[in-house]
DNA sequence: CAGTCAAACTTCACAGTGCAAGTAAGCGCA
DNA sequence: TGCGCTTACTTGCACTGTGAAGTTTGACTG
């Protein structure tokens, strides 16, 4: 852990800090938010974005595409996820009419009731894990952070347009 | 998306903005670091973090629950992640000569070459995508916001000791 | 109006992960 | 010393996620 060539500085301290406390916080976030729903509502992180994106357009219905870059995931995934979620019935697929090789995704009642029972809990959850432990302004910090992050990971993403 | 208890307040628009970009930074930035080390070096971040944290200690060698501690995870996957580093030479298990029922994983010297190696555009990826697209303040603002929400997470974590 | 290319999604095989149960070693106490 | 309890780790099973290949549909061009 000594050598690093001329191009690429060390870490400082504080580099190092942020970014072991980084690392910890990506591993550990998404599976205690997992855990809380599974064990709640039988459901997944993912699907929950998913049902949530799905809610907050006019028609409640987004096209795969749409729902995998909402979401940072990739086409086969999002594919898998909304199988399981349309055998539960929470979900239904039809083609899109005005474009054939798309496939859209729409909320059903059932999955709208879902949602709507899990979201009270959750929200407590990421209150507790990451809105509560830090100051109003060391909110309005992480969203600037997280969001320079974002667009170093990704410099085309932008929140989808409502189809 | 519209009901909530009286206990638990919605969340206000910077609330929602810090919360979604953390999210997706949760499910993007270990999937973006994973590959960049699968592609170049033939491991996993959570590979890196374990010779990474063996080559700090003295002598080279942890137990495997001060890894898994480490690394935020728990007993059976570093079980098996040692598991498969020992197949390929990395890492040797021992049983603790203190205390029969810990076992040991010490670093071979294979292991810190691969580390050596690895580390460099390891550090250049986490630059690019973590530091650089961040102010100096922003980084301890980082480390500090992060450090709140680990603690939420897991309020008696500690860096555990070297052995 | 073919023929070719690109896009959107799905399917499949494989590796990685989490949980629950199991095993082995130390500790405490009569 | 022998019994029970705790700790540390491992194993087995079910599930999820990833990447590559395949299929269908749309778009473009000569």
């Amino acid at each position: 852990m000594s050598g690093s060539p001329e191009d690429t500085p060390w870490l400082d301290e504080t580099e190092l800090d942020a970014w072991v406390r980084l690392a910890l916080l990506t591993l550990r976030l998404p599976l205690e938010l997992d855990r809380q729903l599974q064990r709640d509502s039988g459901m997944t992180l993912m699907e929950y974005f998913v049902l949530s994106g799905l809610s907050e357009t006019p028609d409640r219905c987004l096209r795969m595409s749409t729902l995998a870059t909402l979401t940072g995931s990739q086409p086969p995934r999002m594919s898998q996820v909304v199988r399981r979620m349309e055998s539960r019935g929470w979900v239904a697929r039809r083609p899109d009419p005005q474009d054939g090789r798309s496939t859209l995704a729409a909320l059903t009642d059932k999955g709208h009731r879902v949602l709507v029972a899990a979201a009270p809990e959750h929200v407590r959850t990421v209150r507790q894990l990451v809105l509560d432990p830090l100051t109003k302004a060391q909110v309005a910090q992480l969203a600037a952070i997280a969001g320079r992050i974002d667009t170093a990971i990704d410099p085309d993403y932008r929140l989808p347009p409502r189809r």
